[in-house]
DNA sequence: ACTGTGACGGGGC
DNA sequence: CGCCCCGCCACAG
């Protein structure tokens, strides 16, 4: 598990969409170490959009202030909220895809 | 080497 | 949905 690794994982994911620790885990090429990507996450800090990574089911593991902002940054880049967690079934990222689907315009996104 | 800990994940009740 | 347990890997004491 080295920082590039994960930052190849992380950096991957596009501006809107979210993934969780194990996703990136498994992406940077290490299934279930979703918790050794906490540990590279914090060494990278801010280099790398880390708001982006969330918790299984799209919620926000992250405790007090440090959670509010990546839901604030989170939500500033188009991602909503369904009460305290995201609905990953439209905001998750798929690694294994090269391209971030075309979601559809929906009129009543609700 | 052993124990405790953590921005985790999955399963059972 | 809350609670408990286990598995996972790396770090800190």
């Amino acid at each position: 598990m080295t920082l590039e690794q994960l930052r190849a994982a992380v950096r991957r994911i596009p501006r809107g969409k979210v993934a969780t620790y194990g996703d990136v885990a498994k992406a940077a090429g290490f299934p279930g170490a979703a918790r050794q990507v906490v540990w590279a996450l914090q060494k990278a800090g801010a280099t790398l959009p880390w708001h982006r990574v969330v918790g299984a089911g799209g919620r926000i593991r992250l405790p007090g202030e440090a959670g509010f902002e990546q839901r604030a940054r989170l939500a500033s880049e188009g991602v909503k909220f369904q009460g305290e967690k995201i609905p990953m079934k439209q905001f998750a990222f798929d690694f294994r895809r090269r391209k971030a689907s075309p979601a559809k315009a929906s009129r009543t996104p609700g």
